[in-house]
DNA sequence: TTGCCTCGAGATCA
DNA sequence: CTCGAGGCAA
């Protein structure tokens, strides 16, 4: 488990040591070192004639990076200790942030940014007629990817992305490679713990040139800074370091680690500038909001000419104390906003209006577009919303409309060009309205409007479209969870009629799936598999998978809270579901209403004949649980010859709940290995992978 | 909604 | 080598 050592043995060095205080054999050793693992990784893999047996090789890793961690200027770029040995098994560890990391409001025009200004100067209950004003602190918002860095003792330690803002990724040994990301705090006397939150961003210029390089190697080039240096951040294997070192770090605050007499905000970015830190120079201060719109012009007016990309300027309440009064909502601090530049838009043409079929049958118009960048990415779709939009805009057929995209994501159409339309037609384009379709454009039923409602929908709720959907749904992490049944698995299921409703997954059979495109053998094993395991579920995991309208996590839960089974849930009346804390009369009626359908009370049942089982609402106890899925989670890779046939080895592995693959990759657990073992012990012993006889596989077969 | 990364497995070629 | 799935970020 070689995860980090470098950083740990790090911390014993008493300074940081230059380059001239290496002492000479350290260096020789270094290279000798690293020129014997470089040998024996070139003999192991490419001619597969290892000299060294494993265990010594491992000896002469961990003394390389002992040196390098002692004296970090002999860590070059490309040493060997940096292969992906040192890595974590599976992908990146995930780590909790020290305190949630919150976004920011957003403030899309001048009102809001004033709106936000009287919400802070109401909250901190200034005495009337004081002329005092709110210092804002200004920085640019820079278009890139959030991370903390965690100093001990000023020691850069740990660095994680920002996740879901309570839990990250760590990814320390990448970020480890950015140059603007001291090792340690310039700082005679640094905190015990600081926890630094910044940007990493791709500059501009940096961008083009590894652009230019991978075109020149024959790679894709990145689309944008931005996923460039997002993506930078989760390589694994076959790191590029040329990528990282282009990355740069901007510090934007401290969130742990404060030393008291500090009480600005704009007195931390000088404190970070001096811990060694770059900041972006674009900094000010402002005295009220109408100073804070004024730098928000002059930015947007500077923005071409900045080295970093950005989208908007943030502000932030300059006094802590201050910032303190004013606390925070789940998502964000009151203290501070992101005021946006107005979104990038384009013009295209408009190529298509086509009617998306939904969930619940509900017809989406959807503009195909002709494809165009926009804001970093090329946009080739936008959601249309409803009919009435369509009639509102005048979007017809074969317009020059003007797109952006929404909140920096969904792209929308902003407007038709009407004053373009003479064009159009000159250039033979048709300019057809596009009304709702009578008949539903996947199984040409009839499609209905209610009254006073806005969607029109298809009225065939055997519609292939809504199946496709709903076994989407069916399968996805909060319902089923069935792994590997994606999009194109549950069209072609749908497709080929072997599902026809919802329960039909759980009569699906490996012989009927092999001979799909794409599927052979191992794939169908594996979704049979997949299927196997989501008939033990619970009832609010099945209730979702319904796709009963209004019905998702909040609402399955106070369902099963209430009526524990699913007998008692049918046997409910519409008034006990409505009586429910929390469940309002729309959500009543929809889940009555499904549950006294003849047709879907006969698919709940099927599903109870083709084995699906409802576990007990809360298990009691984790010593309760069944002892012989002791292996559950658990992949084996079986090689050599066994003392019994593979196939059987396989089943009573699986029969424990766990899995059998063909390859040793970093996901595997253990690699079984029979007599005359193959090269699979080998890639185990250098992914750090347990190895295990066949006594070993009996014992943990046998055992608790 | 798009782009990036990883993984397992299928398809293809030698 | 290519594809589908899954996860993550904005």
């Amino acid at each position: 488990m070689p995860a980090r050592p470098r950083t740990k043995r790090a911390t014993k060095t008493k300074k940081d040591l230059s380059a001239a205080d290496v002492p000479e054999s350290a260096r020789a050793r270094v290279m000798e070192l690293s020129d014997e693992l470089r040998r024996h990784d070139v003999l192991y893999f490419q001619s597969d004639a290892p000299e060294l047996s494993d265990a010594d090789y491992d000896a002469l890793r961990r003394e390389l990076v002992a040196l390098e961690a002692e004296y970090p200027s002999l860590l070059a770029p490309d040493s060997p200790s940096q292969r992906v040995g040192a890595l974590p098994a599976e992908g990146f560890e995930t780590a909790p942030h020290r305190s949630p990391m919150l976004s920011l409001d957003n403030a899309m025009n001048e009102d809001e940014m004033r709106a936000f200004e009287a919400r802070i100067v109401k909250l901190l209950e200034f005495p009337k007629g004081g002329s005092q004003r709110i210092d804002l602190v200004a920085e640019p918002k820079l278009d890139g990817s959030g991370v903390e860095l965690i100093y001990t003792k000023g020691r850069f330690v740990q660095g994680l992305t920002r996740g879901n803002g309570q839990t990250g990724e760590d990814v320390t040994v990448n970020l480890q490679r950015v140059p603007s990301i001291p090792t340690r705090l310039k700082s005679d006397d640094p905190p015990e713990i600081a926890s630094i939150r910044g940007e990493i961003v791709l500059p501009l210029a940096a961008f083009e040139a590894l652009n230019t390089a991978r075109v020149g190697r024959e790679q894709k080039p990145f689309e944008n800074p931005r996923n460039a240096a997002a993506g930078s951040l989760r390589q694994i294997h076959n790191v590029d370091f040329e990528r990282l070192g282009s990355l740069e770090f901007r510090g934007y605050a401290l969130a742990e680690g404060r030393p008291a007499e500090f009480d600005r905000q704009s007195e931390i970015l000088d404190l970070l500038r001096d811990w060694g830190f770059v900041i972006s120079p674009q900094i000010g201060i402002c005295h009220g909001v109408d100073e804070a719109i004024h730098f928000h012009e002059r930015l947007l007016s500077q923005r071409g000419n900045l080295p970093v990309e950005i989208d908007g300027t943030v502000f932030k309440v300059d006094r802590i104390e201050q910032q303190e009064t004013l606390g925070a909502l789940a998502r964000a601090p009151r203290w501070a906003i992101a005021f946006k530049f107005p979104p990038e838009q384009a013009e295209t043409v408009l190529e298509e209006i086509e009617f998306q079929v939904g969930r619940t049958g509900a017809l989406t118009p959807v503009a195909r577009l002709r494809p165009v960048r926009v804001g970093g990415v090329t946009v080739s779709n936008a959601s249309l919303h409803n009919q009435d939009e369509i009639e509102r805009k005048d979007i017809r057929i074969g317009d020059r409309i003007v797109i952006q995209r929404a909140g920096d994501v969904i792209p929308q159409v902003v407007r038709v060009r009407l004053d373009r339309r003479k064009e159009a037609l000159a250039e033979g384009r048709r300019l057809a309205r596009r009304g709702l379709p009578a008949r539903c454009p996947v199984c040409e039923s009839q499609t209905v409007r209610l009254e006073g409602e806005a969607v029109t929908r298809c009225a065939n709720l055997d519609c292939p479209a809504q199946l496709k959907n709903n076994l989407r749904h069916l399968a996805s992490r909060s319902a089923l969870d069935i792994d590997g049944l994606g999009e194109k698995r549950v069209d072609q299921l749908v497709e080929t009629g072997l599902v026809a409703q919802l329960s039909d997954v759980f009569a699906l059979e490996e012989a009927s799936l092999t001979g799909l495109e794409r599927m052979a053998e191992k794939s169908a094993t594996n979704l049979i598999a997949a299927i196997e395991r989501a008939r033990q579920t619970t009832l609010p995991r099945l209730l979702i998978a319904l796709g009963i309208r209004h019905v998702g996590e909040t609402v399955a839960e106070l369902l099963t809270d209430r009526f524990e089974t699913l007998e008692g849930l049918l046997a409910a009346s519409p008034k006990e579901v409505a009586a429910i804390e929390g469940i309002g009369p729309t959500i009543a009626e929809s889940v009555s209403r499904f549950m006294a359908d003849p047709s879907n009370r006969k698919e709940l049942a099927r599903f109870g004949e083709l084995g699906v089982v409802l576990a007990a609402p809360r298990p009691k106890s984790a010593s309760e649980e069944t002892p012989r899925q002791s292996l559950e989670g658990l992949t084996f890779v079986l090689t050599g010859t066994l003392s019994r046939p593979r196939g059987e080895a396989k089943r009573l592995i699986e029969a424990a709940g766990g899995k059998v693959t063909g390859s040793v990759s970093r996901k595997t657990n253990f690699v079984v290995a029979g007599k005359d073992p193959g090269s699979k012990v080998k890639k185990a012993t250098d992914l750090g992978v347990e190895i295990l006889d066949e006594a070993g596989l009996e014992g943990l077969l046998t055992d608790d």
